[in-house]
DNA sequence: CGAGCGACGTTATACGTAACACTTCTCTCT
DNA sequence: AGAGAGAAGTGTTACGTATAACGTCGCTCG
């Protein structure tokens, strides 16, 4: 089949010449016809040979060649801080979702949670790449992508991050505005935060906003904050620590549902009823909020739109034309998991 | 910087030629420093020239040209059938550090769960691949791969699964007979199935060794069998099914950790206090077991090792030595969720 | 009747990298 | 002094594909 088959040889994959000798016409005719750009330029005949050998010697383009010689790839890479919060699996199903929809493939790149920059997805990616969505992720991390001079757009990021040719985030500060004026409104005032490990502008602005808003109703304070790995061992080890110290907060206000699902973990160990005796909520509104018993109050992240807005705005930047910053809504989904503090006793 | 490059042009990306004419050397010289095979063929001096032009330039290999070069990428693609469950992610997250161990990147594909036949995973990506490590797709899905003259590691699939170059299992017939003997040990005998949809071996295998166990004993019976998409959500749904029906079964149990998740749900929603009115059981043992209340009695699969085991299987293979099929042990966990049927009523 | 045109293909080349085969120069050993 | 070995590089080629540029017919039309 290949000139260099020797005996004994793994029989080579087969390449577009070989197709073209089979079907008795030029390599280039075969890529003509592979590609369906033979209207007018080849006989429907010959163009009938030419898939059939293809297809009898079980013929596949070499993507290397055609990356080397296009210059593009028509592929994306999509970067998670994590696969254990269902957030990010709903988003990546959104992106990947409007690439297949305009003939891109997605790439998932999940960077090790909590173990601080990301490893360069390139170093040993066989992937050439057109763009780069990017979520949640430390800038450090994404330097080595934005310096090599590609695309990128970043998900769950600071409105007008430089470096990024366009964002997409959910309203995350109005997000946490209604959670705090739900919680101060059913009268805690001993608020702690169990807040997500991870370096990221979506996180910094949680805590940013739930601060200024606590700080708004006199005598309520903010009595802790804990840092917590995003798993529900990080959430429950969080909350525990916070909910043994004092002055110990009548609700935990978490960055993402996994680590509420923990929260409240904790509160059943140490023998504290959910809501009577303390309060939990989440971010993200993912199946887990339901999982769970009492089910959580959450704020809902439009995980799936964030994917599909981010794409969106990755293909814009792509055909060379500039992509808006984009800011979509949030909602607060209040359950059974919040409830007004326990009288002092 | 590039010949080609006209004026207002964006700048092209640095080619080894380019670096090569500013260090002053030949591309070949470039080639060699860079990928540090330069002891003894060129000097130090020289050497550190290359890499500062280098470094200046922002000069970055294009992968594409050196996968058509070499032939092979040093990438594999990990095919998981959803990301829903956090059971996937942490078996990717092994497999990722095997890889990564032995300076292989790895690219993450996760099949749309419960479409069929997977899209072609190569279809639109530019990644260009050395073997793919698969887990629990239906075979149809692969043909594809394997047909490309891939190596194929697949991980809970048929121990002899033709086609496949090495497979990890875990002993998931022991694991589904502890279950059952557990449940059948308590004095269970209404039991019903709640299945993944998700046509692979392990769950036809569940199946099966349920089926057997349960004919094992006279009087009990598999009372029905309802088929779920792996989220909370369907097993929720298939739960309130098997739990309306009649005969009412006394035990749910769940091919998955979600689907067992969402039965406890849906025995809530019904009235039914577990375990003592209804038994619930599931297989994974995540973080998600241990979240819900009560936690969930389970059958601890080895995510990680799996992970790890059919990436080193692979790697294994890809140096052309024959890799020896894996089964992993497994193990029962009993919690909360399971408990002595009610007398009957 | 010959110029011109459309249909049908082919030839040649470039993409950027890695590595084989080769040259040149310097130094050592006998 | 001459042979030989090693150091330090360079020229060239191939990987497989896509496409611009170029033939070569047979036929129509002015």
């Amino acid at each position: 089949m290949n000139s260099s088959a020797r005996p004994g040889d793994v029989p080579a994959r087969p390449t577009s010449r070989d197709v073209a000798e089979r079907a008795g016409v030029s390599q280039a005719t075969v890529s003509l016809v592979l590609r369906e750009r033979w209207q007018g330029r080849v006989s429907p005949a010959r163009a009938e040979t030419v898939r059939a050998a293809a297809r009898e010697l079980g013929y596949r383009p070499n993507l290397a060649a055609r990356s080397l010689r296009l210059g593009r790839t028509r592929t994306a890479l999509v970067v998670v801080p994590a696969l254990s919060s269902e957030f990010f699996a709903v988003m990546y199903a959104g992106a990947a979702r409007v690439a297949a929809d305009h003939g891109f493939g997605v790439v998932l790149y999940p960077s090790p949670e909590g173990i601080g920059p990301a490893p360069d997805p390139f170093a040993h990616s066989g992937a050439t790449l057109d763009g780069v969505l990017a979520s949640s992720m430390a800038a450090p991390a994404l330097r080595s992508l934005s310096e090599g001079g590609l695309p990128l757009v970043m998900l769950d990021s600071e409105p007008r991050d430089p470096g990024a040719a366009a964002t997409v985030n959910p309203d995350i500060g109005d997000g946490m505005r209604q959670l705090a004026r739900h919680v101060l409104g059913l009268g805690h005032r001993r608020i702690a935060h169990i807040a997500a490990e991870v370096d990221s502008w979506t996180f910094r602005e949680r805590a940013r906003e739930l601060t200024r808003e606590v700080a708004r109703v006199p005598d309520a304070s903010l009595v802790r904050t804990e840092r917590a790995p995003l798993t529900v061992r990080g959430g429950l080890a969080a909350a525990e620590r916070a909910l043994t110290a004092l002055p110990r907060p009548t609700v935990l206000v978490c960055d993402d549902d996994v680590l509420a699902a923990g929260a409240c973990k904790a509160a059943r160990r140490l023998g504290l009823r959910v809501p009577t005796e303390v309060s939990v909520a989440g971010f993200g509104d993912t199946d887990l909020a339901t999982a769970v018993e009492p089910e959580l109050t959450t704020v809902r992240l439009p995980a799936a739109a964030m994917g599909e807005e981010g794409m969106h705005a990755l293909l814009t930047v792509l055909r060379g034309e500039p992509a808006p910053g984009t800011v979509l809504p949030v909602a607060l989904v209040p359950r059974g998991s919040t409830g007004p503090p326990a009288a002092e006793g």
